[in-house]
DNA sequence: CTGAAAGCGCTAACAT
DNA sequence: ATGTTAGCGCTTTCAG
């Protein structure tokens, strides 16, 4: 019996105890197969009754795999990123790895910085909603294992939920109520989302023969709200399509300060489906689609762990469907 | 001119520019002081024009020290959590440490599994609303460094909102408007809070001469609210108190849903004043406290590197103000 | 199939 | 103040 050592047994003790070579412990603990199943049985036991736990640290330098992978989003609190962080953290998990989570706080260059240090701790980086220019993007990619959530850049892999049809959907969901004419409250300039989202509603309102006007840019915050709202009566608009609904709720609090009636004066629509959304006042007509699958996607993009289940899509740009939800905030256009 | 080397350079690439020996580098940029002034200078200078980044985990190894700690949380889509996440995010950057994220999804096991798997990958842990027992969480103690968030236990850091003061408030606002009764709508029977505030409850209103009742366990969120409000009606309760805002929003769902007027025929309060309390209908009266102070101070506790200017708590157990906000939920108690 | 030995990139005594 | 020299715990040729 020995003394009870306090620091953790490694492969050496594994090895003697085992009657064995450190090499064989490692092929037999992580490569079985390349060794006798009776060695590797033993090797098993000992290792466990002596409690060994492999370091990761020791494991991850001489192999350059960390198994870890990095989660970027432009703003934790923000509860569109909940459903991407849960779906990105199960998927890393299931596949053995550990998730790192950082917050870009909508900063091109903190993302940078972020990959920057992040780079040698992980195997490689997920980025949600990123807002560096397609050209970083595409430096970057040389250099790192990235793939992208919210974000389509050609040559990297990335998930999105679909905005196009989307978009589609929602402008036919005012025009079936009557509006002839709608307002879209804008996001961020460097978001490649709300530059998408307009180009969407712009070729989806010339197609119905309604006319379109953008707003903005606003903060994709609630406290961006106010202004918008305030715009959007400015132009006397019927329905206002929101960047998001994190804006859109705070349009709806700022007409419910302003005495403006949602939807009879004037509708609402965001996008997400976020949490809030069905329970804000009124609730929110909103494009709901699967985020959590995006960030189960994108793990697997990363870690080349997708299952054969579904169809490879070409260059691993995978588009997510998405679908509206029609809540209270969107009615007739008044008259 | 050198062939432009794919791989990065080492601290030997940066020793032999420079003319000195490895160690010296690694003193000039972990330890400056402990090396002359222009050696450092020129190490550093070199190092800068090479492009060296420190290898973390190849620094980790031999030091023991990963500045990577880890924050586990019971449910990464709870608004609640936000707060915290957010503050420990930003304390751990500011530290020059990076945040490993993990969900609990409200189970002891998945803690103890995920504080196993973590080890040896980190400094130390960071637990929020712990659902493990004090022995459990004692014996990590001497295993782990660890800090808590809204969890005491003897011995061992944290951070949490003062409750039992907050709990004051929270009846002498629902007396003050009448009621005489509450019902408290409790979380799952493995909460250390839901039991502080129970206990907190009945101190109170026992000193104020109410009755108080508890009913549940419900699981803490939206969809808990359905069976609470329902069991809260069967009490015919004019107060009730939900054990967070998740459970309250549900409850007021429910309340609309069966036309039951909130704040005319009951009244409701929650606790957090998370994402949403605010634009829910009517919006909620609960008890706010700064969560990411209490990511921020978790933080600093656990890596040792709390500013003076706060005075040192007995036994690191440190206690953040909780102060009551009223909104449309409550009401003076039906006659 | 298994063992010996050389690192991975950095730190930390111990010398000088 | 700086250089020398062992490692940290594991992987991975290369022999046998």
């Amino acid at each position: 019996m020995e003394p009870t050592d306090r620091k953790r047994p490694t492969i050496y003790d594994v090895a003697r105890e085992a009657g064995v070579a450190t090499s064989t412990v490692s092929r037999a603990l992580t490569n079985p197969g390349r060794v006798n199943a009776r060695t590797r049985d033993r090797v098993v036991e000992v290792a466990q009754q002596l409690g060994y736990r492999t370091n990761p640290l020791a494991q991850a330098l001489p192999s350059g795999r960390t198994r870890t992978v990095a989660l970027l989003v432009s703003d934790v609190t923000n509860p569109h990123f909940f459903g991407i962080i849960r779906g990105a953290e199960q998927q890393t998990r299931a596949a053995g790895c550990t998730l790192i989570l950082a917050d870009t706080e909508e900063s091109p260059d903190l993302e940078a910085a972020h990959i920057e240090r992040l780079s040698g701790s992980v195997d490689g980086f997920v980025i949600a909603a990123s807002r560096m220019s397609d050209q970083q993007i595409g430096e970057l990619t040389d250099r790192h294992r990235l793939t992208l959530i919210s974000r389509q850049v050609t040559g990297v892999p990335s998930a999105i939920v679909d905005h196009e049809d989307g978009t589609r959907q929602i402008i036919e969901h005012l025009a079936s109520l009557g509006h002839r004419s709608v307002v879209y409250a804008a996001g961020p300039r460097r978001s490649w989302l709300a530059a998408k989202r307009w180009h969407a509603i712009r070729a989806v309102t010339r197609k119905l023969g309604l006319s379109a006007t953008r707003l903005g840019p606003f903060p994709p915050a609630v406290r961006g709200g106010a202004a918008a709202a305030d715009a959007a009566l400015g132009q006397g608009a019927t329905a206002v399509i929101a960047h998001n609904d994190l804006l859109a709720i705070g349009m709806l609090r700022r007409f419910t300060d302003r005495e403006v009636h949602v939807p009879r004066d004037i509708s609402v629509v965001g996008y997400d489906d976020i949490f809030g959304a069905d329970f804000c006042s009124p609730p929110l007509t909103t494009l709901a689609g699967q985020f959590d699958e995006a960030g189960r996607l994108a793990i697997d993009l990363l870690l080349g762990t997708r299952d054969g289940t579904r169809p490879p899509q070409a260059d691993n740009q995978v588009v997510l469907p998405s679908h509206l939800v029609v809540r209270g905030s969107t009615g007739r256009a008044p008259s």
